[in-house]
DNA sequence: TGTTAGCACTCAAAGGTGTCGAGTGCTATT
DNA sequence: AATAGCACTCGACACCTTTGAGTGCTAACA
């Protein structure tokens, strides 16, 4: 995978990745040549484009069209060609005021976050909410609503709460409820919710309990309560990819809003930037999230208080500014992890 | 507008509108002659057409195209000509199969249920929640997150869930919470989220409470936690507008999904839809949602058992099948009325 | 009087042809 | 190694013709 390229190579492909980002159209000899300032002539710049086309990082769409960059001439870009702008003050500004301007809600800061991104790259931008099972417990309450009806709240450290409503088989009334509450919050303290419902587990299988009927009543409600599947996902901007040239035709885009339908598609696409540490890159095929359609995906992590991690970044075409874009993704993850973190 | 037809001239109108509502081509005057299988020749339909078109119900594209049916035109056949289906037994059971399959909270019902419509009706499912604020008070509850952090949660009757974090002045400890929430709870009991709102207005200008340390600093609180705006609103379905042929440019749809990412207006849109009861259809240019774009909305208002009123309908070209649409609108917001008041 | 057949007319869509020009690959030259 | 020159390719575009669906009008007919 690493291309080894002289300095003059590695020149030209960027500034045709870059001319083609800035156009969207096949970029020729002689563009290159002139655009770039250059002392070569545009016959120079043909046999090396001829070489980087055997190289796999360039393709002609026909004969006598210009050249367009591979997914790997992007990737070899984004490792080792761009230069990062800097984020400008007035991007910066509008972060900041968009993480003051929100509720202060987590699931509004996200949502707000969301947007954000959207507005400052013009393309879409995502939130996966911090994984609420893995956050730590605070508080468990049951609210009566009617007959057999009972609401179960459960609030995590971060603030994020869940609400389920739970069909009792018999009816219980509030002082119960509240005496449920009292032990189940007691018994929690501390652990992440995952824990919380291991230990509910095993509870219930604790000859003591067992036969304690109000604890039984609620270990059997909590169970229910505490089981929380899918996190939230934040997508926004969606309008911003029709003004994308290459998505003007209607199959294309058809296939990208159905994956977006689909948010489990996204959730496990961006399981796996958990795991790593500081901006990722994903190119065209390499984000499997629709294999025709030309897609990139930069994304970051970003940290809450109760050390739950979060993911963060921007959706757009391949052919995407990724020397704003990056920086713009790296900046905001880290203004909202300081921001979550103070609380 | 109650315009007068003889029976003939209405049968040719709602041919062409169903033909045009199939095809979504002009219709010609063989082709309604032959399709319809009518005892007429071509020659009688076109000049019953002419005089169609000189009454505002028909235009042509141009000279020697068919004829498609115009706003008014589609008005006239929802109003008086439409023969509507019976909704289907297999859609009866999937329309009762999303109530159930959805978590038993409220946002998750009403998130099924735009799901639902949207792929019963092969267009955009929409549902406004009941609005907050009008539905009855049921709990209210202040949970610590950390210094001068708390989080208030707002529970009506409904089953719907609010919560907000609130930074305090000054710090809290937990019982003090638990009073607050017991005072506050007794107060509002039986008031709706905005009665509530007016009556913690109006005790805080209560001599007897200002000097309350307690109650003056819990309805200080509170006057933020019961200040909800805005309500939640279910789009779900948006990817297969691009199914329909008029939608295929780009431009007109990024109108679209623009008017759907403000879902203020389609709130305001739709609070006219709220007030008279049955199912409502505006066509075209009565949406007023975006001129140009020829959408159609088909709504029904439902109720819960709070008497608190949502919305539910489904958004697709003016083009649409009104006689499989209207009766699954409104077959859905039958059944979600009963679901939601059987609680 | 309402219906129909016939006919001339219109016009978008589809297909064919020719030109243009951007871009290429190759080769000879510096 | 870099460049200039040149023949070649092929999509884009403009222009044309053909085709056919559909119309409006009129005259004939029941």
């Amino acid at each position: 995978m690493n291309v080894e390229l002289s300095a003059r190579s590695r020149q030209i492909l960027e500034a045709i990745v870059e001319d083609y980002i800035a156009t969207a159209e096949p970029v020729g000899s002689s563009a290159v040549a002139r655009r770039h300032a250059m002392t070569l002539s545009s016959a120079t710049v043909r046999n090396v484009m001829a070489n980087l086309e055997e190289m796999g990082l360039l393709t002609s769409p026909h004969t006598s069209a210009g050249r367009i960059p591979t997914e790997k001439a992007y990737r070899f870009y984004v490792d080792s060609l761009v230069a990062l702008r800097q984020v400008s003050r007035d991007e910066k500004r509008q972060i900041i005021n968009h993480c003051r301007k929100a509720g202060a809600g987590l699931s509004d800061i996200l949502k707000e976050t969301s947007r954000t991104l959207s507005q400052l790259s013009n393309y879409m931008g995502i939130v996966v909410a911090p994984s609420f099972n893995s956050d730590v417990f605070r508080h468990i309450e049951f609210i009566r609503l009617g007959h057999r009806k009972i609401l179960a709240i459960l609030v995590s450290s971060n603030g994020a709460v869940q609400n389920r409503l739970i069909e009792t088989e018999e009816d219980h009334d509030p002082e119960e409820l509240v005496r449920m509450g009292n032990y189940l919050n007691e018994m929690m303290q501390g652990l992440t919710i995952t824990q919380a419902r291991e230990r509910v587990l095993a509870e219930m299988k604790n000859e003591k309990t067992k036969y304690d009927h109000l604890m039984s009543r609620a270990l059997r409600i909590s169970e229910q309560a505490v089981t929380v599947d899918g996190d939230d996902v934040f997508v926004e901007g969606q309008a911003r990819i029709l003004d994308q040239p290459e998505f003007s035709d209607a199959a294309r885009m058809k296939e990208i809003y159905e994956a977006f339908e689909k948010k489990g598609i996204i959730l496990q696409l961006l399981s796996r930037c958990m795991s790593a540490d500081g901006v990722q890159i994903y190119i065209g095929s390499e984000t499997s999230l629709s294999r025709s359609a030309g897609v990139s995906l930069v994304t970051s992590r970003f940290v809450t208080s109760s050390n739950t991690v979060g993911m963060l970044g921007v959706i757009g075409p391949t052919r995407m500014g990724y020397s704003s874009v990056i920086p713009i993704v790296d900046y905001t993850a880290r203004m909202i992890s300081r921001l979550l973190s103070e609380a």
